[in-house]
Order: C-alpha cells, then structure tokens, then sequence
DNA sequence: CGGTTTTTGAGACCGAGTCTCAAATCCCTC
DNA sequence: GAGGGATTTGAGACTCGGTCTCAAAAACCG
C-alpha cells in the first residue's frame, strides 16, 4: 500500500508556507529553506507542493509569468485579493457570483460549471 | 521616429486570430502558419503577440500549464466564458463586482483596483 | 538492530520563451 | 522602377522553470 511518512524537508516547508498567508515560487522556497539550515532540493520541493495542492492543503496560483506558486490554503471554494506591494493575500467568500452564472447560461447557452476570480490591489498596511 | 510596417507575417497572423474567437497558443500559431503556406518564425510570432497585446488587440491568458495564448479581443474591460471541449470564447460584461468591490473595502481594509474573472464550461454546441 | 517501503538529491533532460545580429523586407523618394 | 535608410525577420544559441531518473538515504515497523 502507501503509507506516507513525515520527513523534514515536508515539515520544513509546511513551516514556512503556514507562516505567511501569501504565494511563495518553487525557488523562494528553495532559497529559504536554504538559509534556514535545512536545505530540500529542487525535486522535493516541487513534489512537496503538488502533494500538498492535491490533498486541498494548498493553493496553486500562476503568476504573470507563468511561474506555478503555493500559499497554504483552507479547503472549500473561495477566491484571494492579492497585495500587489508585499504579497499579503487574504481569503475572499464566493458570493454574488451564482446570479452571473444564471444569466450567463439563458443569455450565451453556456454551461458554466467553473469559474475563477481573483483581486488585487493594497493592503492595510500597504496603501 | 518608429513607423510601423504592414508585413506579410504580421497579416498572416492576425488573420488566423480574427478567423476564431479563442485562444491560440504560439506553438498551435506557427503550425498554422506552417500549413497555410506562410511559415513564420517562433521569434515573430511572439514579437507579434506581445505587440498586438499591448495595443489591446489581443487578450492574452496564461492556460493552466502556464503557457501563454493569445486571443483578437476587443478593448474595454470585460471577461470570457471558455468552453472546456471545443476552446470556443465569448465576451461576458462585467456587472455585479462592483459592489463585491466596495464590499472588500470596507471588510477588509483592501483597496482593489484590479481583478480577473474567468468562467468555464461548455458552449452551445458542445453540450 | 535488520528488513521493507518511501523519500530524497544530483544532475540530466525538456520545452516555452528570449535574445542576437546579419539578411531580408518595407516604404518613401526620385 | 531603382536606390537607400529604417524596420522586420529568421536561424539558432541561450535561459530558466519544471520534470524525470535512479542510486543512496531516511522513515517506519517489529
Ligand atoms: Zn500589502
Ligand atoms: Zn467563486
Ligand atoms: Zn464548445
Ligand atoms: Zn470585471
């Protein structure tokens, strides 16, 4: 069978994605593991988060260049705004959006079965 | 000064863009170009996309392997339904967000100026 | 401690996208 | 239509994020 095991590199880099509600690249992690002491390569760190991204503990997001980051993240749909100054991301409930959907299926004949959204802007402490 | 050339790879391009309303990657552009007798090369077809995006002639989106397609869009702010079987896209106006907007604002303290919104599913004739 | 299974790491590899620069093309003028 | 200066193109080297491989290391269990 697959019984899973607790290793370090995993619990070095669950650490630092808990500790800041942002996304992190595969090589911000990597850097930071790196001075923590307790270096992960590269494959690690990339299995790591897409185990993570499919058991819903973290969030996948690309940026606007296409680079695949991760934020520690709660299960259950809702969307994130986005800091564009530090990064800081904070949970957004999906409301107001079914309406849309309604009228988007009588209006176009569309079938809409998904949808993404995403905001950005300043934080608190960044305006 | 920086007169612009009307070239014969440029047209080419732009006519496979206006021909269908959904998204092409650079890749599927040049095997296009390639079998419609016009071959182009990777490097202009990117110098292309990248220029007609930013006179807002094209969308561009980042397809969920994070590679970039692009799309003859017209300006002004709106949103895409994207079937999920045939690619097909049609323009959505955006209504409804602004009060998700103001809600954020005052909720969380973020001042947004900024967000993206995507719907997914299946068109008319692919149902 | 063994023995078994899972995980890790170094580095080869892949593929999208960028860069370079000489050659080709465009366009304007005569 | 030929000449000439400005723009664009293409072949291929290059970069870099991400994947893959497989032998060595670590985790777990009794
Ligand atoms: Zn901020
Ligand atoms: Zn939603
Ligand atoms: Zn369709
Ligand atoms: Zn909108």
């Amino acid at each position: 069978m697959e019984t899973e095991y607790e290793t370090r590199p995993r619990e070095a880099i669950a650490r630092i994605l808990r500790a800041e509600p942002r996304f992190f690249s595969a090589a911000e992690l990597c850097a930071r593991l790196d001075e923590s002491g307790t270096p992960v390569s590269r494959a690690t760190v990339y299995r790591t988060l897409e185990r993570l991204a499919a058991k819903g503990e973290a969030a996948l997001r690309l940026n606007d260049r296409g680079e695949a980051t991760f934020m520690s993240c709660d299960n259950g749909h809702h969307h994130h705004a986005i800091c564009r100054s530090c990064g800081r991301v904070e949970d957004v409930a999906c409301g107001a959006l079914d309406s849309f959907v309604d009228r988007l299926r009588s209006l176009h004949g569309f079938q809409l079965d998904e949808h993404s959204l995403e905001f950005h802007g300043k934080c608190r402490s960044c305006v």
